[in-house]
DNA sequence: AAAAATATGTCAACATAACTGACATATTGT
DNA sequence: ACAATATGTCAGTTATGTTGACATATTTTT
């Protein structure tokens, strides 16, 4: 557990030309590994109360993050099929938490919004995380939050639209 | 510094005594799955040539990363079952990725060490989410690692021990 | 108007990775 | 001897993902 910067020191140190660009950050591979892990437990507790597990929980977070979001968007940042969709999707709005509305323009359109209900289960869940990322960036210092949003943000893949 | 009160904002302008530490931080949970999402989808390729999964591959890493770990040690790392664990270490071990010694001491341990290619796999599946962390860290600017590690270890649920 | 494309829904079968509960074996500690 | 521990394993279940096929309503193109 001693702090160490000896992937790097190795790298250096290896003899002839052999590697270097090598020195792989196993370290915060591992630190994001951990950080996701009970980031995602925190409202496992809630979430089962219910009887819903974490995908029910993504599905509920985007629709009330943008209103009015079709079954395509949402598709698409999930990143999952349809047909896995589907079924949490059919459950959220059997249980009250999300409602459709044939879209005004395309009427093939399924605009999702989440209910008085939902928004109030989708607060819920949020609000351990929320307070989990409020705590970390408390503890790492002033100015931590815009560079952990750049960061994240440079983790993501870019879209190519 | 300057980054952005704006839901704090929306909570002090709330009527009354409405909410006041309300503002939920949707920004950084969002931005949290999606660098997790493309994060983990990085060795996907690899993996699937040789018919693993990310199981597979979170397993892999950490024996690699503390070489003599026992199968206690892991499961309290991943958080899962002994019998979640024994099925894909199993693999893991029958195809020569990893091997077992009884502990020189306790011999009813079984310390795991990854084989010259467990090794090779290892840093084979590190090595695009480590390249992607760079490229994010870079863009993110100077002295980010460390405010990075520093944010992602405190996200980390403390041990009690 | 007919045909093609699109958005969504749904059926069926299957894969992976988690879970619970129970029990077996070898080894160590009391 | 007995209890506790570390590991392994059997059997069944659940959550969440997959592929492939097809139905329906609606919009766009020809």
């Amino acid at each position: 557990m001693a702090g160490q910067p000896n992937k790097k020191a190795d790298a250096d140190i290896s003899p002839a030309g052999t590697d270097i660009t090598d020195a792989v950050d196993f370290e915060i591979i591992e630190l994001l590994f951990f950080a996701y892990r009970d980031f995602t437990s925190d409202p496992d507790v809630i979430l089962e109360k219910r009887g819903f597990g974490r995908a029910h929980h993504r599905v509920l977070h985007f629709v009330d993050r943008e209103p009015g979001m079709t079954v395509a968007d949402l598709l698409d940042t999930l990143r999952i099929t349809k047909q896995s969709l589907a079924r949490v999707l059919k459950q959220l709005i059997d249980s009250g938490y999300i409602h459709q509305v044939a879209g005004p323009e395309d009427r093939r359109q399924r605009k999702l919004y989440t209910t008085k209900e939902g928004k109030t289960l989708a607060r819920a869940l949020a609000e351990p995380q929320s307070r989990r990322i409020a705590e970390a960036l408390a503890k790492t210092g002033p100015g931590a939050r815009d560079t952990i949003k750049r960061f994240l943000a440079g983790m993501k893949t870019a879209e190519e639209n």
